[in-house]
DNA sequence: CAGCATACTAAACAAACGTTCAGCCTCTGA
DNA sequence: TCAGAGGCTGAACGTTTGTTTAGTATGCTG
């Protein structure tokens, strides 16, 4: 429900800007030609270069300005709770599907992004062993390193988990309410009962080794 | 340590197919010429296309053979168990740059792999109930699905996550042991330690709408 | 008013792209 | 021994690419 607002209000920049976020997440930069992305946004090529000096130019301000979205206000130099990464996660399209592009090309911003979410995440959830809510972990970096690609599963493999939940989009009500639901109990009870998965894997990794 | 082979023992046809699924993997099939194919695998951009038709035949013969090399024998028709994945997962650096990509880009291939896998993972899952390994879930196969999501998890954010890990590569049996025993401690034990987390979600989402 | 920067366009450029084509080897089967 | 097929190459083709250049319109500043 974020980012609404009329085309006709946007700066010619702004619009640019729009629509390499929209072209580049659905296709790939590569796939984009400059042309394409000037005429979604109404205007001529030459003037997507005038603003943005290059394509690459274009590409890096798209990814200053998803951090700048993603970030939002800025209270916390890191994003440091799961809810805040979950509204990002639900958020416009467009965003999440440049966002899963940008981590796969290991953009600089991508990069520091997820680290962010990462040290955000230490600090949460150290707090809450602290307060009793999270359970102690052996290695609470690595722990929080996964934690944040597991909630990055729905940005980088949206169309996947929509398919095999039988939903259009992630995003409308229903199948956010199944997803998450899904995920929290997946995150409170735990998946397996007990160490026997644990056993058999050991079992098997000094077997080929 | 699986696909070990010298070059020259290879025909043409499978040097070059080799070194598109590298150099797709590595850059994406976008920024890949067939001339930089040519070039690595030491034929001439010609030959490329006398062998696959087109660049987007090559493509398609890199799906096939992604899908070739990770259903194994075909022993099973669908990918069903962890350590299978996970094997995959530890797999040449290539294959699994190249199946990231795939997954992003939504190539069919990809898709009924990701399917697969998920069918897989969903019998296994409810023969470990059936067998009292393996916690039962209120929708079993929301829960298959999110399951195989966390288990690509390395595929996908496979930078990142070393990066966060301070690791060059995961793939590394360090690495690997200290990735794959803090996710297993957090699937068998889990993460939140009540119902905390989950009713303050809840809180957030019914004040949101 | 002149002067100047800014927003913007049409046209053209060189480079890189995927692809085609004609032809050269080398092997195989009759 | 000859014919044909398949692996393979060098050179070229037309298209698309990112980018440049020259120029117009507009609006602000002195």
């Amino acid at each position: 429900m974020l980012f609404m607002r009329s085309d006709s209000d946007l700066t010619a920049r702004a619009r640019i800007r729009d629509a390499a976020l929209d072209l580049f997440g659905r296709e790939g930069v590569n796939r984009v030609s400059v042309r394409a992305i000037a005429a979604q946004a109404g205007v001529s090529p030459a003037l997507v270069l005038h603003h943005f000096g290059s394509k690459d130019g274009l590409r890096k301000a798209c990814d200053a300005y998803l951090v700048e979205m993603l970030r939002g206000d800025g209270t916390s130099p890191d994003l440091d709770d799961t809810s805040r990464i979950g509204s990002m996660i639900e958020d416009a399209t467009p965003i999440r599907r440049y966002l899963a592009r940008a981590f796969l090309d290991e953009s600089p911003d991508a990069a520091a992004l997820f680290d962010s979410m990462v040290a955000g995440s230490e600090r949460w959830l150290e707090q809450g062993v602290a307060e009793g809510w999270v359970r102690p972990a052996a290695d609470p970096h690595a722990r929080a390193a996964i934690y944040v690609g597991w909630l990055l599963t729905p940005v980088v493999l949206h169309a996947h988990l929509a398919r095999a939940l039988g939903e259009d989009d992630l995003a409308e009500t229903g199948a956010t309410l199944r997803f998450s639901g899904t995920a929290l109990e997946m995150l409170t009870q735990g998946v397996f009962a007990d160490e026997r998965v644990r056993s058999a894997y050991e079992k098997v990794r000094n077997e080929r080794s």
